[in-house]
DNA sequence: GTATTGCTGTGATCGGTTTCACAATTCGCG
DNA sequence: CGCGAATTGTGAAACCGATCACAGCAATAC
C-alpha cells in the first residue's frame, strides 16, 4: 500500500527538522515538503489513528513516535543481503549504521573470495549457510542482489528459511506464496520508462 | 503510466525466449511468465495498436519490434550518471553494454580523484562541466546518485541543461517543472515498507 | 462575549486501472 | 463442410486510491 511509503516519507521529513521547529506541523506543511496534498496527509494520519489539534496541527514528536509505532517492529529487524556483486556491495555502506531499526546483519555469496570477511560491520557467509544463519539470527527481511538467473531459486530458499519480505533488485519475476512480500526494483525498466516519458514531454529538439 | 513498465517486461521476456519458441505467444503465456493477467496483456497490446491473430496469438518477433518502436527512441538515448559514490559506481557495470538503446555516456562527480578517467567505457567529468557535456552529447536522461542534500540542486541543473527525465536514487524530494519526469527509487523506504508487510503477513514467531 | 479565521476529520465524489465477460473469429477435426 | 475448442478485442463494471468540499472546532481579535 502506498500509504506506508508516504508515512516513511513524513517521518523522514519530521526527523530532519526535529528541534528546529515549533513542535508541531500543519498538514499543509507536511504536504508541501513531501510532495503530496494536505488532504492526503490528513487522511494518512487519520488512518493510523493519529489525531491532530484544530488550529495547531500535529505535534511532531508524537507523530514521529506514532509512525514509528505503526511501521517498525519494536526491536528492529535484522536484514540479510543476498548477493555481493557490485550492487550488493554498494548497498552495504548505504545502510551501515544509517537506520535505527533496519540493519544488514548477514550477507551471502557463492564466491569464496567474498565470504568469511566482515564488510561494513556485516559478516559475509557462503551461500550454503543461508538457512542456518537466517534461522539463527531470526531474519525476516532480505535484499536480493543476485543475477536474474539465480533470483527465483535464491528467493525460494529465503522464503523456505523463514524470510517474509524480499526487496528484489534482479530483473526477474519472483513467484512465491502470497505470505511473502516481494518488491522488485528493476532499474533497467525504470530507466526505460523515464526515457519514454523524457522523449514524449515537450519534445523540442 | 504502469503500462509502460509492463511493456518493458513483456519485451524482456520475449527477448529471453527468442529463437527457442514457435514464433508466437498467447496472451496467457505472456501473462503467466510476466506476473499479470491475460486480459491485461491483451489490453496493453491493444493500446499500443498491436494486433494478434485469433487462435494463433501474437507473432513474437513483430511484437518485440512493435514494443521497441513504441518505447524506444530510434537512435537510442545517451544517459548521464550524476554522482560516483558507491551506488553510482555500481550502476555503471550494470548498464555497460547491456542495453541496446540506453547507454551511460557521461558521468559526473565533484571529487577530482574520480574524474578524468574512463570507467566501464564511460568518461567521467568534473561536475562543473555538466551543462557543457550534456548539451554536447544531447543528453536527455539522467541517473542521479548524489547525496540527498545535493539532489535538488543537481536536478535543477540537469533540467536547466536540457535533461527531461531523471531517475533519482537520493532520498529526497525533487521539485521540477512538470515537463521533466522524475522517478525516485528510494531504497530505504522500499525496505521499510517490506519490513512492515513482512511483520504483518502470517506472523508466526 | 461574539465574530472571524483557519485548521482538522471525513463522507462523498472523482478518475484511472484492472478485471470481467462475451461477441467475433479462426483453426482442427470428423 | 460444419462443429467444437480456443483465442483475440473490447465495452462495461468493479475497484481503489486520491481529491474535494464542508462541518466542526479551537484560537485569536475586537
Amino acid at each position: 500500500m502506498k500509504r506506508i511509503e508516504r508515512l516513511s516519507v513524513y517521518r523522514r521529513f519530521l526527523q530532519e527538522i526535529a528541534g528546529s521547529e515549533p513542535g508541531s506541523v500543519y498538514s499543509h506543511e507536511l504536504a508541501e515538503k513531501t510532495g503530496v496534498t494536505p488532504a492526503q496527509v490528513r487522511r494518512d494520519l487519520m488512518e493510523i489513528g493519529f489525531a491532530g489539534h484544530t488550529k495547531k496541527g500535529y505535534r511532531s514528536a508524537e507523530l514521529v513516535a506514532a509512525i514509528g509505532n505503526y511501521l517498525d517492529s519494536p526491536e528492529g529487524d535484522p536484514v540479510a543481503l543476498v548477493g555481493l556483486g557490485n550492487l550488493g556491495r554498494a548497498l552495504l555502506p548505504f545502510f551501515a549504521g544509517h537506520h535505527p531499526k533496519l540493519k544488514i546483519t548477514a550477507a551471502f555469496d557463492t564466491d569464496p573470495l567474498k565470504t568469511g570477511r566482515v564488510i561494513c560491520g556485516c559478516r559475509c557467509y557462503p551461500f550454503d549457510q543461508l538457512e542456518e544463519v537466517i534461522a539463527e539470527e531470526n531474519i525476516r527481511v532480505a535484499i536480493l542482489t543476485v543475477p536474474a538467473a539465480a533470483a527465483q531459486k535464491a528467493a525460494g530458499r529465503l522464503a523456505a528459511a523463514g524470510v517474509r519480505g524480499i526487496l528484489n533488485f534482479a530483473p526477474a519475476l519472483i513467484r512465491l506464496p502470497k505470505a511473502v512480500t516481494v518488491e522488485t526494483m528493476d532499474i533497467t525498466i525504470a530507466l526505460e520508462k523515464i526515457a519514454f516519458f523524457a522523449r514524449r514531454s515537450g519534445d523540442e529538439s
